[in-house]
DNA sequence: CTGCTTGCAAAGGCTTTGCAGAACA
DNA sequence: TGTTCTGCAAAGCCTTTGCAAGCAG
């Protein structure tokens, strides 16, 4: 997980705007988190922002994850039986997935086109819509 | 998970033209599985099967499920973070889920519609496409 | 026979939790 | 000062594994 310098302040405003309480440990994460735009599990999230000091503990990288996706600044994705990753953009967009190297990468909005069912089951609405496309190299079984 | 009486043989040529040797076990669980469309979870499963008897152990329902899912018998689906859950049809097709009840269902076939992009990650090939709409009750935040 | 399968229990990995101390408003 | 947040360690859940006994061919 390649990290570059978010400014604070943004980092700030974007966690007021959707009522996160701006604790250090969150900004901290925050500024890890949307450096780029990436995808992480939150084993890398830990290792990544404790990387030069031990700056968040595990729970807090969990507790902050569970929020940050609850009050829409990130995107979970649920990819791998093994581990959870998100998505540092909650903006609408598709997925490839190679399990092998356990790798996400953002398909070209421009390429793939979904058309949504009318038809609902009774009384739900969508809360969410995943496109993942499932990658190999064609030597694998 | 309901199930009514598959015939044997029917699933023992299922077993034997997907390469899977017939054993009494895994002769059990086809039977199990395929006595109808249906998704469940290993553990469904394992219970679904032994509820009379104990026919199956933990261990071999999970080695069942993962020699099925590469024999291409079952499908592996993974939309939820604590549990992997199997299709029994390998037809291509998508689903609803909604993560409250934990309950899988099947999208209209006619109503959706994906176009799939041209363009693949170098030297990758599409292994399997999974559209998993996510649904809610309205009254969930 | 000889290798593949099964079953049990233990281990493993990711995630959650309980609770005390710290930080925040 | 009352509430929320953090951190540690322990627990929890699903899944995998090690290994001995059983079965298939």
């Amino acid at each position: 997980m390649k990290t570059t310098k978010a400014p604070a302040d943004h980092v700030l405003d974007l966690l007021r705007a959707h009522g996160v309480t701006p604790t250090t440990q969150r900004v901290t994460l925050a500024r890890t988190i949307f450096s780029r735009a990436q995808h992480f599990s939150a084993d890398q999230l830990l290792a990544e922002t404790n990387k030069d000091a031990k700056l968040v503990s595990k729970a807090t990288v969990y507790n902050t994850l569970e929020l940050f996706a609850r009050k829409g600044l990130v995107r979970q994705l649920v990819v791998d039986p093994s581990k959870v990753f998100y998505d540092s953009s909650t903006r609408p967009h598709f997925h490839f997935y190679n399990p092998e190297t356990q790798e996400l990468t953002d398909l070209d909005p421009d390429e793939v086109q979904v058309k949504l069912p009318n038809t609902l089951p009774p009384g739900m609405e969508i809360d969410n819509v995943d496109v993942i496309i499932q990658v190999r190299s064609p030597s694998s079984p």
